[in-house]
DNA sequence: ACAGATTGCTGCGTTGCGCAGTAAAAGTAT
DNA sequence: ATACTTTTACTGCGCAACGCAGCAATCTGT
């Protein structure tokens, strides 16, 4: 039957492939950040602030899970590291806007060159369609993951 | 031309799609980290447990990219925990095998139940040949991962 | 103008981690 | 058989990241 090779090869992919390849992203990043000489969490804020353009602490603070104390410190060691600047936000004199240095966006760069150039050579042995398939995937997971992020932070106890 | 267009779609593949993700995969360890009850590495390691079985704290400091002591209080939380346990080697005295309990097993798996749910539904709005392509895809994903992640890690200043 | 909410920033304690050192067991050479 | 080296896992010690609580500055609504 066809409906039990689909379901061994949906089995795979959420109980094999999904978290073979989680785990070895979350190694990466502690790699990275090493490398970078900042902490992991330092890491996901500059991923943050490259995808979605200059925050404040307290937004940066939700979006890698910190609190806003935390984070202030973090912004502390990502400014001694030469990574990001904090700018005043002339509407609201309260508010500080984080955003990315040359300098850092450069770091960031490098450090995933490496990985960029192997990716790239992965993808020449995948046709167009297969490519478009792989980024529609990509593109459910991710807002699958951020539904569960979210779901599993709002639960209060265990299940 | 249609050589642009695939470009552009490596590109976001690179750029945006796969960062994208492996940033909430990155958040994702934290919460379920924060769900158990043990750090975000000993998340790691019942992970590499689940894949690859019982291993001595030895093979495991290297798969989480940690020292031998502190694998040794990882064990430690993650049996306070009630996650693994230590199984003395019979041929080798000095060695320690760690096992996952049933109820870490059962822990970490209610954890992620989930996410694997959301998965399944997203994947069935895939054909066949296409999760064979993100199959394929994520394996080669991992290897390379893994390879960059050996690269950084030999690689000892800049660059 | 006044009260309350929001924003970001500091002490203090907790905890995870690396480093250095230790003990036990296995391997190896004379 | 004995002595030396290697391997494996486990402890003090210091450092750094994080949460919590509190604080000052600023904005907003009445």
């Amino acid at each position: 039957m066809t409906t039990n090779e689909r379901e061994s090869l949906v089995t795979e992919l959420t109980k094999s492939a999904i978290p073979g390849w989680a785990i070895l992203v979350v190694r990466l990043n502690r790699v990275v950040a090493e490398r970078l000489g900042v902490a992991e969490t330092d890491v996901q804020c500059l991923h943050v602030l490259d995808r979605h353009g200059p925050a404040t602490p307290g937004t940066l603070a939700k979006h890698v899970k910190l609190t806003t104390g935390s984070a202030s410190r973090m912004i502390d060691r990502l400014v001694a590291a030469g990574c990001v600047r904090r700018v005043a936000d002339p509407g609201d004199r309260r508010r500080v806007l984080i955003e990315p240095t040359q300098e850092g966006i450069d770091r960031v760069g490098e450090a995933y060159a490496g990985l960029v150039a192997r990716t790239r050579d992965d993808l020449a042995g995948f046709g167009d369609d297969e490519l478009a398939t792989v980024l529609r995937f990509l593109r459910t997971a991710e807002l699958s993951t951020a539904a569960e992020v979210e779901r599993l932070q709002a639960a209060p106890g265990r299940t």
